[in-house]
DNA sequence: ATAGGGTTAG
């Protein structure tokens, strides 16, 4: 049997020439000859106008307006201008190269407009930041499908109104829509930004019921939420459970561990994913950099540094920032100031990791001062940036300055100062000697007092040997929690400085009555007996060492010669035969 | 179409 003859070609061979000749077509499109393909294609193209659709995906892609403008000009003299098909691309490609006006306008004149139409349009002004439009659009919609859910649930969490999004969910499922992955990992996303566990819990149940558990993006949001929410296990499970990770699902983990505070274990979670051969990228850096800055080992930071700059994420902010962080918890504020000079694209976050490194190395000057050019600069201080600078003022004594700052906080910038600003004031009124100003601040405030804010008092009590106040506070600290030693520690050494030993007595003895026991420091004499000079060791966690600096000091930064350092959240002791440089024995 | 990050008081 022949086939039937068109020419001299068979049906099978005009049909083998078209799909050679389509592909080929689609070929030259994808690398981006644009030219070319219309030129040798011309007449397929205008035979089928869907066609057009790939020459309008490689303009997409080559984000280039004069050649968008040529194409369209072809199509509306082609005269296929009127196919929703292609109308939908131009759409796209409009919103995609940042022409959202133009789409704007095409969209006004379809006359046609489907379900998708609107979908870009949806997506095309949430992506321009015009989510009031892409809401108007989504509430005039007669007739969505489970993308135009999904691009107002995205959309809605994009701009962090969770709790809508959510809302959203539970409107879609009762009109019959089932999320699925895509609308899973906008809500996982929305209940990790509101810490929402009990929410996740229940997405978790969708996730599972639609089988989407393996799936590599809502098993990352999902074990994300988790860790966020401050459940680490559930979230280590979920990855563990995947039985495909990429890098993301790995940094989401490590990224997790590091927002739990395991900065130990980030570090091992990162050498162990370099081993399985995955390659670091910027937001890895970010997590493990925090953790050495957390951790303050200068010997790792530096090594990762390294990386860093060989991985060509040097010039990344928040790389740099947490790297600022790093350097200068690390006693190395020049190596800090360098990496700030270096950056290149600056904002918030980078500029106020500068001023925290200034204040923590009690350069309250700098600080200011670059608090100063930053507000030139325009850019607009956050809470975070205002904690850094009246720490910053307190450690300096810049009492002045320092109340300037909060009232400019306040009044002109309209933040609400959280108990970590009033803990500043309070160490800042404290240390300048006006002890009853802080005790007033603290019963005054309109959040409520926690034991570090007294703690803070009483300290700055020692500093000006007020053994009266002392005793009022310490009881006060107590009702906070009767097991805590330190204010007693605290208390009895003020009373020795001020050598009222009869103080120091009944303070021992109603230690002794209420069973209040000092943790002892077994741990770090056993370390610097096992450990030879000049071996650094990592991290000893929840480790108590110096009683008279009152904070809980966790990691040992180094040990040289038999001189143990350790780091807490502001300052280093040097310890030598047992004895800390801040006086105390332990 | 969708996922992961940086600065913070004692």
């Amino acid at each position: 049997m022949s086939c039937p003859r068109f020419f001299s070609k068979t049906a099978t061979e005009v049909v083998a020439h078209f799909v050679d000749s389509t592909e080929e077509f689609i070929n030259l499109c994808s690398k981006g000859h644009l030219k070319e393909a219309v030129n040798r294609f011309k007449s397929e193209i205008w035979s089928d106008p869907t066609l057009f659709s790939h020459l309008i995906q490689s303009c997409t892609l080559k984000k280039s307006l004069s050649c968008s403008k040529q194409l369209h000009s072809l199509i509306v003299t082609s005269g296929c201008s009127s196919n929703n098909f292609i109308c939908n691309h131009l759409l796209n490609m409009y919103s995609k190269i940042g022409q959202l006006q133009t789409a704007v306008t095409l969209f006004g004149l379809m006359p046609r407009r489907n379900i998708m139409s609107c979908n870009i349009m949806i997506n095309a002004n949430e992506q321009s930041g015009d989510l009031e439009s892409a809401r108007k659009l989504f509430e005039g919609m007669t007739k969505r499908n489970i993308a135009t859910w999904n691009a107002m649930v995205a959309g809605l969490v994009q701009f962090e109104f969770n709790e809508e999004g959510l809302r959203l969910l539970s409107e879609m499922h009762q009109v019959g829509f089932l999320p699925d992955e895509f609308t899973l990992g906008s809500v996982l996303r929305g209940c990790a930004g509101l810490r929402g566990l009990d929410a996740g819990r229940q997405i978790h149940c969708y996730v599972v019921k639609g089988g989407f558990e393996l799936d590599l993006v809502a098993g990352s949001s999902l074990a994300h939420m988790y860790m966020k929410s401050g459940s680490l296990v559930e979230g280590e499970k979920v990855i563990r459970l995947m039985p495909v990770c990429n890098v993301i699902a790995w940094i989401t983990l490590i990224a997790g561990k590091a927002q739990n505070g395991l900065a130990e274990d980030v570090l091992d979670q990162y050498n162990l994913m370099r081993m399985v051969g995955f390659r670091p990228d910027k937001i890895t850096f970010v997590s493990v950099i925090s953790s050495c800055s957390e951790l303050a080992t200068l010997g790792q930071g530096q090594q990762i540094h390294a990386e860093v700059v060989k991985a060509g994420a040097s010039l990344d902010v928040g790389v740099i920032s947490s790297l600022i962080s790093m350097y200068s918890r690390c006693e190395c504020l020049d190596d800090s100031v360098k990496a700030f000079l270096e950056c290149e694209y600056s904002d918030v976050v980078l500029w106020s990791s500068m001023i925290a490194a200034y204040g923590f190395h009690g350069k309250g000057e700098e600080a200011i001062n670059l608090f100063e050019q930053m507000e030139q600069k325009e850019f607009e201080a956050n809470d975070v940036t205002f904690v850094s600078l009246l720490y910053a003022c307190s450690h300096c004594g810049l009492k002045e300055k320092g109340m300037e700052f909060f009232d400019l906080m306040v009044k002109k910038y309209g933040l609400k100062p959280r108990l970590e600003h009033y803990t500043c004031v309070v160490d800042l009124l404290g240390r300048c000697g006006y002890l009853d100003e802080a005790a007033a601040l603290i019963r005054n405030m309109p959040v409520k007092a926690n034991a570090i804010i007294w703690k803070t008092l009483l300290s700055a009590c020692k500093i000006h040997k007020s053994t009266d106040m002392a005793g009022r506070i310490a009881e006060e600290i107590l009702g906070h929690n009767p097991q805590d030693a330190a204010p007693y520690v605290l208390l009895s050494n003020i009373h020795a400085s001020a050598k009222r030993w009869q103080g120091d007595s009944e303070l021992r003895e109603a230690m002794r009555e209420r069973n209040v026991k000092k943790e002892p420091a077994k741990s770090l004499r056993l370390l610097l007996l096992n450990t030879p000079a000049g071996v650094p060791i990592r991290v000893m966690k929840n480790l108590r060492v110096c009683s008279d600096c009152h904070v809980a000091i966790k990691y040992i930064s180094e040990i040289k010669n038999r001189e143990i350092i350790v780091r807490d959240a502001s300052r280093f002791h040097h310890f030598r035969n047992g004895k800390c440089s801040c006086g105390d024995y332990w």
